[in-house]
DNA sequence: AGCACGCCGACT
DNA sequence: GTCGGCGTGCTC
């Protein structure tokens, strides 16, 4: 007799064996119910084996929960990856891997009465019906019409009573019918033909095509498609998926917010509209029973493209042929609770796992994914042309040191060059989109006189500023600074920290430009559902001329009619303590260019700025991925960092403050005994967001050229070492989150 | 001796 | 997670 080994639901992690009834398909990646000890408990079947040796009775299987396997084998093996490599238990994966609804069986399948006529009555007998029961006589003839079946709630109130009488009789019956949850229910999506590609996109499609086709025996190579922004990605997606489909395969196609990336779905939608019901989108506005629905569908192959945000690569699609992640280097792909998983890395895991094609996208990849191409590891192809034969937009830079002179010490918004150059725009009734990257907390010192920030000598990352300490403090090495009077560079004793928010500029244009109709786009405006959307739709009406917005509308949106992009600070999101500051700088600038000159007019950028000589404001100025990623390459090759190494962040939490920093110690204290020479650590210190939601918090960086090394390391450390309760313990593999 | 409490390991 | 065994220590 074989027996399976068992997964039981819960934190522990617990693994046991059960035998299998007779005549109960159980199989690897079935959910089950099983008894443990005196109750009931469900689980997930890992594998299905010789029972083990030892003196217990074997328990029986219960039953199963669902009767087909809900998680595919390849699903499987991706999540025993997943917990070895990121340290987290293999349960937590895998309640990760299936929505609520789907693993608690709950809103399963609705249904609905469906009456159907049983036989052929004469008119005779309807006559007879006719005078006896007039209801009656009415829903036969109603249902005739029909067809013959109709749902009993289309009949009308109070039908049931008659219609039990037609059952009574032998006439009728009623069914239960499964109806789908559609959340597009009363959306119409034209389908849209494919575009006449350039020759430039032509090959991309192509390299894509030929990979889909390889066989096992030769797995494809992950692509790396670097496009510029406007040369039509998209449209290459849209054509290797329906490839991938003509050739009876499935489709994964992965985006970084579907709420920030209306426009894209779009397309998918319309494209593929005669195979309306076999798009699924994923996202979070799903209610449970919608999610239900479209995760059973994906899993049965009706639905065979899934549209969705990093979870998405967890769909269990059979025969896959192709997963895209759109705008790879996108940070929202990163996991910030655990599971701590990376959407972008898994997909070309499972597109390895599946023998599958996949394709990483993006108008900037991430050093990461570049890096991967430098080493032959994966495929780059390139579209360097705008599809429709326009050039990228001219870029200025504006020199803010410059500014403050001329503004006489006030917070300047808006330069002269902006501000008369929005007027031209207005004047002429194109818009404009205003950018602000504002990220609160964490804040370094920057000098508004010479636009330097204040540096670690050592990690050449800025130094954070400390308020409750009135320090600085490198959030890396741990080398404290007291915070300076005057510029340490110029000696400007003006230094301070500086700041204002959309708020301030939505109030500023407002005062500027009294006639102009603004709109703000950030997380607080668009807190209200479809905010965002209607939002949109105004702006591509033209009823809004300026849209003011934060990292919200940096994204993949396609205005025809914006000529103007302003970039109101740059500097923002580069001097925050984060060897990605400068490349996340780099990409938003890039991202944020790319939305003018859409249309048939040319665009025009705007970038404000205290360090104009920064390679991300200048790289960027010339649309020139390829020169700033050799540069930054050179630094993270210099400095260790990745993607020449791992990056793990080890955290502690607590409310007890003490308490989380000295746990944190006492780890370090241990990993430092215990680590390899290939291991580099770094030193435990304050979180520069110490205090969040009422919790105190630490942290520690390692880094070394093995991501399994930092793992085993951490792994073995953390299991030798007590930890109070309270004290809550994070690892974060890959870690994008410094803060 | 008898019992409440809390820790800790087992649970197939 | 949850149960139960067992040791500790307090009370009767």
């Amino acid at each position: 007799m074989q027996a399976a080994r068992v997964l039981i639901d819960g934190p522990s992690d617990l693994v046991f064996d059960y035998g299998i009834p007779e005549g109960v398909p159980a199989i690897a990646g079935c959910r089950v119910n099983i008894p443990l000890r005196n109750r009931p408990a469900t689980g997930t079947i890992l594998s299905i084996g010789p029972p083990p040796e030892g003196d217990f009775a074997l328990r029986e299987i219960l039953s199963l929960i669902d009767p087909e396997p809900l998680i595919t084998p390849t699903l499987m093996k991706v999540a025993h990856w997943m917990s070895n490599y990121y340290a987290t238990p293999l349960e937590q994966i895998i309640r990760s891997f299936l929505p609520t609804s789907v693993r608690q069986d709950k809103n399963s399948e609705k249904t609905r009465k469906i009456v159907a006529l049983t036989q052929s009555i004469n008119d005779d007998e309807l006559d007879k019906l006719a005078k006896r029961a007039p209801r009656q006589h009415l829903i036969v003839t109603v249902l005739k019409n029909a067809g013959g079946t109709l749902p009993l709630k289309d009949l009308g109130e109070g039908a049931s009573t008659s219609v039990k009488g037609l059952v009574k009789r032998g006439w009728a019956e009623v069914k239960n019918e499964a109806v789908r949850r559609n959340p597009d229910a009363g959306t119409e999506f034209i389908e849209s033909t494919p575009l006449q590609l350039t020759p430039e996109q032509a090959d991309c499609l192509s390299a894509v095509t030929a990979a889909i086709d390889s066989t096992e025996d030769t797995p494809p190579k992950p692509l790396l498609l670097h496009g510029v922004t406007g040369s039509g990605k998209t449209e290459v997606y849209l054509q290797a998926v329906q490839h991938c489909i003509d050739q009876g395969k499935t489709a994964i196609v992965l985006v970084p917010e579907i709420a920030l990336t209306p426009q894209t779905i779009q397309r998918f939608k319309s494209r593929f509209a005669s195979l309306q019901d076999q798009v699924a989108v994923l996202h979070s506005h799903l209610s449970q029973g919608e999610r239900f629905d479209e995760w059973h569908r994906i899993r049965k192959g009706k639905a065979r493209i899934v549209i969705g945000a990093r979870s998405g690569i967890f769909a269990p699609l059979p025969d896959l042929g192709l997963i895209i992640v759109d705008e790879e280097h996108e940070n929202t792909y990163k996991q910030d609770s655990a599971p701590r998983y990376h959407g972008r890395d898994l997909a070309v895991l499972r597109a390895h796992l599946e023998s599958c094609a996949v394709l990483l996208g993006s108008a900037t990849p991430s050093l990461e994914s570049f890096q991967n191409t430098l080493s032959k590891k994966y495929d780059l192809i390139t579209l360097s042309q705008r599809a429709d034969g326009q050039s990228l937009p001219i870029i200025r830079i504006v020199d803010m040191r410059l500014e403050k002179g001329r503004q006489k010490g006030a917070v300047s918004v808006l330069s002269e060059k902006l501000r008369a150059a929005m007027e031209k725009k207005l004047e002429k009734d194109e818009q404009i989109i205003l950018f602000l990257n504002r990220r609160g907390f964490a804040r370094s010192l920057q000098c508004p006189g010479c636009g330097k920030p204040v540096e670690c000598l050592h990690c050449a990352v800025p130094l954070t500023y400390h308020r409750t300490e009135e320090r600085l403090m490198c959030h890396i090495c741990g080398h404290q600074a007291i915070v300076p009077k005057a510029c340490p560079s110029c000696h400007d004793p003006a230094i301070h920290l500086q700041g204002y928010g959309t708020e301030k500029v939505e109030s500023v244009l407002r005062k500027v430009f009294p006639e102009a109709r603004v709109a703000r786009i950030d997380a607080d405006a668009m807190r209200k559902k479809n905010a965002l959307k209607d939002t949109l739709t105004r702006f591509k009406a033209h009823k809004i001329d300026i849209i003011i917005g934060t990292q919200m509308i940096a994204k993949g949106l396609h205005f025809p009619n914006v000529t103007l992009v302003g970039v109101l600070n740059a500097d923002l999101s580069l001097h925050i303590p984060d060897f990605r500051a400068g490349e996340r700088t780099f990409q938003l600038l890039t991202q944020v260019a790319g939305r003018a000159g859409r249309g048939e007019m040319e665009g025009e950028v705007i970038i404000q700025t205290f360090t104009p000589h920064s390679p991300s404001v200048q790289f960027a100025r010339h649309h020139d991925f390829l020169g700033y990623a050799e540069q930054d390459l050179q630094f993270r090759n210099q400095f260790g960092y990745p993607p020449f190494s791992h990056v793990a962040m080890l955290g502690t939490r607590s409310t007890h403050e003490r308490r989380a920093q000295f746990t944190l110690e006492t780890l370090h204290r241990r990993l430092k005994e215990n680590a390899p020479p290939s291991v580099t650590l770094g030193e435990p210190l304050p979180s520069p967001l110490v205090r969040s939601h009422g919790q105190f918090r630490y942290q520690l960086m390692l880094r070394s050229p093995r991501a399994k090394a930092l793992t085993e390391l951490i792994q073995r450390v953390l299991k030798a070492t007590p930890t109070p309760d309270d004290v809550h313990i994070i690892i974060d593999i890959d870690a994008y989150d410094m803060s």
